[in-house]
RNA sequence: GGUGUCAUAGCUCAGUUGGUAGAGCAAAGGACUGAAAAUCCUUGUGUCCCUGGUUCGAUUCCCGGUGACACCA
C-alpha cells in the first residue's frame, strides 16, 4: 500500500533538516505543509528552506502562491492530496510530507466537512460588526440561526463566531449542520512523525533564529510587504511585531493595535518576536498532543 | 573598616498595625472544521535570605550572621 509519511513538530525543532534525509532515504520529494512557507513573497521570517536544501529535494508548496490570494486549509486539502494522488500514480510508494501547520496536516489526513468557503464581501462586513459591536452582538445572531453551534461551540472567539454566522447566513442552513462525516477514507496509508526537543533547547534555538533572521534582513523584508499588511498572510509572527515598530517609527503612538503597548525600538519587536514564537511552539505541542496517531522521536 | 538602606514568585516589585502573601511581566495548561504562525479560554508557581530571641503565633518586632547597594573613611 502507498504511504504518505507526515514529520511534523513545532516551529524551530529542526524539521527541514529531519524531513529531506527521509525524503531522499524513500527518494521523494518534501510536500510541505506550512500556511506561510507557502506564499512567496515571504522568505526570512518564514524560515523558507534554504537555496541548497530546496536543492536537494523537490519541494512542493514552498513558495508557490501569492499573499495576494488568500490560501486555506480547504485550498490544501485539495491541491495536496491531487499532488500527492499524481505522485503516487507516477511510481512513488512512500511520499514525505513535512510541516508545522497542524490544521493543514488533518485537512489532508481526515478531509474537512463540506462547508462554504468564505465569502470575502460577507466576512469583511461580519468583521466589521464584530469590530464595531463585539461579539455580542454576532453572538445573538447565532444563537437565533443556529443554536446548536452556540451550545458547543467557544462563543467568546469573535473569529469562530463570525465564521459560523458567515456560513449560516451564506447557505440559509445552520453552520453545525454542516458538521456532519466523522473522517473522510484516504486511500493510502498515512504515518506520522512527530519531533520533539526538550521545552528548553526548543526556546533557545527559537531565540536564536529570531536573532540570526535579523542578521539576514527581516527589517528589510516586512518594509518591502508594508503596503500589504492588512492581508491574512501578513497575520504572522515576525512580521506583525516589525509592522507595529514602523507605526511608532512614524509617530503613530496609540496602543490599540496591540495589547502590548507600544513597540519603542527593534529590540523590544525582536523580544516580542521571540515571545510569540515560543507561544506560537506551544499551542502546536497542544494541538498535537491529542493525536494518539503520532509516534514522537525526540532530536 | 564605619554608617545607612535593602533582602518576598523565574524577573521587577507591592504587602501583612504580628494570624504563613499578591500585582505586572515571563511562564504553564487547554480549545480548534476554509484567517490556523490566526483566533479564543483557564491557571499563581513561594523555606517571605539564615540562626536565635520575644510571642499562643514571626515573613512582619528584636539580637547576631550573610549578601547586595549607597555614602563616609
Amino acid at each position: 500500500m502507498k504511504k504518505l509519511l507526515i514529520i511534523l513538530g513545532p516551529t524551530g525543532v529542526g524539521k527541514t533538516d529531519y524531513s529531506i534525509g527521509t525524503a531522499l532515504s524513500y527518494g521523494s520529494p518534501v510536500i510541505s505543509c506550512d500556511s506561510r512557507q507557502i506564499y512567496r513573497e515571504m522568505s526570512i521570517g518564514t524560515a523558507v528552506p534554504s537555496k541548497g536544501q530546496l536543492d536537494a529535494v523537490k519541494h512542493y508548496f514552498i513558495h508557490s502562491h501569492s499573499i495576494q490570494d488568500t490560501y486555506t486549509a480547504g485550498k490544501y486539502e485539495t491541491e495536496a492530496l491531487d499532488l500527492i494522488r499524481k505522485l503516487f500514480s507516477k511510481g512513488h510508494d512512500t511520499l514525505v510530507m513535512a510541516g508545522g501547520s497542524g490544521f493543514y496536516i488533518d485537512a489532508v489526513c481526515n478531509g474537512l466537512d463540506d462547508f462554504p468557503e468564505a465569502d470575502p464581501e460577507l466576512r469583511a462586513s461580519l468583521s466589521q460588526r464584530l469590530k464595531e459591536e463585539g461579539v455580542e452582538s454576532l453572538r445573538l445572531d447565532l444563537k437565533r440561526l443556529d443554536p446548536e453551534s452556540y451550545a458547543s461551540m467557544d462563543i467568546a472567539n469573535g473569529q469562530r463566531v463570525v465564521r459560523a454566522l458567515e456560513v449560516c447566513l451564506m447557505t440559509g442552513r445552520p453552520f453545525s449542520s454542516f458538521k456532519t462525516s466523522p473522517k473522510k477514507h484516504r486511500e493510502f496509508a498515512i504515518e506520522k512523525i512527530g519531533i520533539s526537543r526538550p521545552r528548553e533547547e526548543l526556546y533557545e534555538r527559537i531565540d536564536r533564529r529570531v536573532l540570526q533572521m535579523v542578521d539576514d534582513g527581516l527589517v528589510e523584508e516586512v518594509r518591502s510587504l508594508l503596503p500589504y499588511r492588512e492581508l491574512p498572510a501578513l497575520q504572522t509572527v515576525g512580521y506583525k511585531e516589525i509592522f507595529a515598530w514602523f507605526d511608532w517609527l512614524d509617530g503613530k503612538h496609540d496602543t490599540e493595535r496591540s495589547a502590548d503597548g507600544p513597540v519603542t525600538s527593534l529590540e523590544r519587536a525582536v523580544e516580542l518576536i521571540k515571545r510569540n514564537t515560543r507561544h506560537y511552539a506551544k499551542r502546536q505541542m497542544s494541538y498535537w498532543r491529542r493525536d494518539r496517531d503520532i509516534r514522537w522521536i525526540g532530536l
